[in-house]
DNA sequence: AGCTCTTATGCTATAGTATTGCAATAGGAG
DNA sequence: CTCCTATTGCAATACTATAGCATAAGAGCT
């Protein structure tokens, strides 16, 4: 079904189905507790995104979706989309006009994404990581920011070496 | 020209049809400097933008341009966006796929934008300045970094006092 | 001048991304 | 059961961007 075979595990390896349940049964788990329906659609989009394992575009979610059977009108998409990026379990990587299910849901987070130009490989970080750090002074600034979109576009260490 | 100093200019009053006109001129220079075409469209693209003094998509740009008498085919408008991005004379506002034109032109930098959600100015700063800065140690988070987009989502100063 | 290489434009069509509006339905609270 | 709210179904449309190929204009050379 999804092109998965592609070199699409993030930059490490690591055993994708068990870190996809995971995040599956994490994002049951939040809904329930703050009351928010993770209905059938929107479970299925987020399994998607969690298979596919690398960014996806709206209109190749709808074909798996459809290859599931489900609906396939650009709506169904957008707002399963809507759901889970307002509440976490997924991102819009404005570059790429892609979402990309979350590594850590579930907790409050300001996401920073490295994009591989070569393999197209998505990966996700924080600002709070080592190697990365922005850092943001409000007051001298004169700004109040509420929310940052923060994509580095390069070349992922495998793809380096190619090179 | 530039507002190196006043981190964000674009929040503050200030004498805005010259800074259009010291935009123009250094974009001349520099085309000529560096044997680009400024050809007419382009250059009033940039105008429009600079103009505009905010973020405006290309499909208003095309409005624009059409009213001043030139032709009103999309490629027309991202043909000369291209080249004005290229070169550094303007920017892409991912978060709404709309086009700035730079404050500083002719100068390598790595912007980032402030965009206020309620006014919708953009002001551009860059990462050196204070108040502001991403540091990236590329060794330990192993992807080599070609371009970054960053972007803060919020209140600019006059809008957080209007609430 | 004439030639030719490269860059830019004109033009048409089409691809790709996202939202609006309204009717129908389902699931929870009282 | 009934009301209320959240979600879904459905159709249309808006918005953003690129492809492909023909034509024209400018720069450098002989």
């Amino acid at each position: 079904m999804s092109n998965n075979k592609s070199v699409s595990i993030a930059f490490k390896r690591h055993d994708h189905e068990r870190c996809s349940d995971t995040a599956l049964k994490t994002a049951e788990d939040y809904c329930k507790k703050h009351n928010l329906q993770l209905t059938p659609t929107r479970r299925k989009v987020l399994e998607l995104l969690l298979e596919a394992h690398r960014a996806i575009g709206a209109y190749s979610l709808l074909d798996l979706l459809k290859e599931a059977g489900f609906r396939s009108q650009p709506t169904v998409a957008y707002r399963a989309l809507d759901f889970l990026v307002e509440h976490g379990f997924a991102h819009k990587i404005q570059r790429l006009n892609a979402f990309l299910a979350c590594t850590h849901p579930g907790t409050a987070h300001s996401p920073a994404f490295m994009i591989c130009r070569r393999c197209e490989t998505v990966a996700e970080t924080n600002l709070e990581v080592p190697g990365f750090n922005l850092t943001v002074d409000e007051r001298s600034l004169g700004f109040k920011i509420e929310q940052t979109v923060i994509e580095a576009q390069g070349l992922c260490h495998s793809c380096t070496e190619i090179t």
